[in-house]
DNA sequence: CTGGGGATGGGGCCC
DNA sequence: AGGGCCCCATCCCCA
């Protein structure tokens, strides 16, 4: 291919006057210069493999790196902002050094950068991909993501062969159709994903992965919208100001993580592409949702890379980096409920209002402040009460304590008085069955249908009885059921 | 418009 | 490793 191109081009170079040719030879001027781009790339890793003209050396973790300034200024914003400070001393080799990801992270980022070709696998994808995020290589960003989806798309269509069909021989039909086109493809029988990953190899310019063209919320289904206008505005800016894991900067400019600031809520509304990717998918069906976040889970131990913060002065702390974000953890049993965040995964709906949330305790507080009334306080006066003195109503989904006082003031119209559920908050959730209080949150979670007992108790079925849309409520006890079983 | 309080979500860390 | 607690930030509602 390469040298029928350059006979093209010999050709036509030799006979510009000629009639007809002009068609030709613009023809033959796109192929040219793709050819010469080409060969000046290999003969530019050339170069850099003979350490030949390189004038900057980067350093990773005692590894050094031989390159040339210009590619790498054209390659990543880190080095374009690095070499752009350091401009006045051209003739100057520049010295880079990196502990921040490792020489074989460095050196597939390198390879990517000489030749076009990224070599992903399911081990390196998220050291690669913070690594470019690290060195601002929004290409290489791209890729890793897709890699991800792809492997996510790959897990899902492989369940949906083994739900639709038992036998355990289609597996190897499955995988020869994903086999790639791209002949390059890195073949690593080992990994779970390599297949995946062939349309993006060798081919950077190929748009594989389709960004989703605006932040999609995460409550596509289920909880009903609480927060609008205000937040949704908020985070489309924030969608548009963090655009992680791409959007990093240099270390010095932009504080390692987020905090407890800005960035905090998008977790329903505004998310990174990153987020939208997983996160349309996780708040569809449920247990599809648990499904491909636990495989997405799965492969922490070898897809999410620890990365290595090195103190000065001690030894290396060792932390969990969030691969959509800049966040890092000491836990891995962190990092995965940090990514719920990402993820949109919401494992513990309320069966009272089928809100869902990401933690048991978040479901539990949420169910005792919403759902049943334990504050021993007068929502309206404030004041001390008790059993004698007021009583738990129900406003909605909501329940709170007044005082007779209040009660007598509101009216009967416009608060539902539910007696049954003030004596067995009285009997049950404050005093004397504390320690059945666990069986019973669990029980109720459980949606154990055959406990009638729990039903007359639980402040969920009660409620139920007063919410509109019941039959969806029953439904969605239902379809989660699995996801606690 | 503003401030207070409630609800919610996320991080750190202990058990 | 998971559960749970505490703390804090943010959002929303309401007076």
């Amino acid at each position: 291919m390469e040298m029928v191109s350059e006979m093209r081009t010999k050709r036509s170079s030799r006979t510009p006057g000629e009639p007809g040719q002009q068609h030709a030879l613009r023809v033959s001027s796109t192929e040219m210069s793709v050819s010469h781009q080409s060969r000046l790339l290999k003969q530019l890793d050339e170069q850099r493999r003979q350490e030949l003209f390189c004038d900057c050396n980067v350093l990773v973790e005692g590894r050094l790196f031989k390159a040339h300034r210009n590619v790498l200024f054209g390659s990543s914003g880190y080095f374009r902002m690095l070499l752009s400070q350091g401009a006045q001393n051209c003739g100057e080799p520049v010295s880079a050094s990196f502990e921040v990801f490792s020489p074989d992270i460095f050196s597939v980022i390198l390879d990517f950068v000489y030749s076009g070709q990224l070599d992903l696998t399911s081990d390196n994808v998220i050291e690669v991909m913070s690594a470019a995020s690290y060195l601002q290589m929004n290409d290489v960003i791209s890729f890793c993501k897709g890699f991800i989806k792809s492997s996510l798309d790959i897990s899902a269509k492989e369940d949906d062969e083994h739900m639709s069909e038992s036998d355990s021989s289609h597996g190897t039909s499955t995988d020869a159709e994903l086999q790639p086109a791209c002949p390059d493809a890195p073949q690593k029988d080992s990994s779970p994903l390599p297949t995946a990953w062939s349309g993006y190899c060798g081919s950077p310019q190929i748009d594989y992965y389709q960004e989703p063209e605006a932040p999609s919320p995460k409550r596509a289904t289920g909880t009903p919208p609480q927060r609008g206008g205000r937040k949704a505005q908020q985070q489309a800016h924030e969608a548009e100001v963090l655009p992680d894991p791409g959007g990093y900067q240099l270390p010095t400019l932009v504080p390692e993580s987020r905090g407890k600031g800005s960035g905090k809520r998008k977790s329903w509304n505004a998310l990174s592409d990153a987020d939208a990717m997983y996160s349309l998918d996780l708040q569809g069906a449920p247990s599809l949702k648990a499904q491909k976040a636990d495989e997405l889970y799965a492969t922490l131990p070898t897809i999410v890379g620890v990365v290595g913060l090195f103190n000065k002065d001690t030894s290396p702390t060792m932390r969990f980096k969030c691969p959509f974000c800049t966040h890092t953890v000491k836990r891995k049993a962190d990092l995965k409920r940090h990514l719920r965040c990402h993820t949109g995964e919401r494992p513990y709906p309320c069966e009272a209002c089928s809100k869902r949330f990401t933690r048991l305790e978040h479901l539990r507080s949420h169910f005792e402040t919403i759902h049943q009334a334990r504050k021993l306080v007068c929502r309206k006066c404030k004041r001390h009460v008790t059993e004698q003195s007021g009583r738990v109503v129900s406003e909605g989904t909501r329940r709170y304590r007044l005082c007779n006082e209040c009660i007598q003031e509101s009216g009967c119209d416009s608060v539902v008085i539910d007696s049954s559920d003030a004596a067995s908050s009285e009997s049950g959730l404050f005093l004397a069955v504390d320690t059945e209080e666990e069986d019973r949150d669990k029980a109720w979670l459980m949606a154990d249908d055959d406990d009638d007992d729990l039903a007359e108790d639980s402040g969920a079925d009660l409620i139920i009885q007063e919410v509109d849309d019941s039959e969806e409520e029953l439904d969605l006890q239902c379809e989660n059921q699995p996801v606690f079983t």
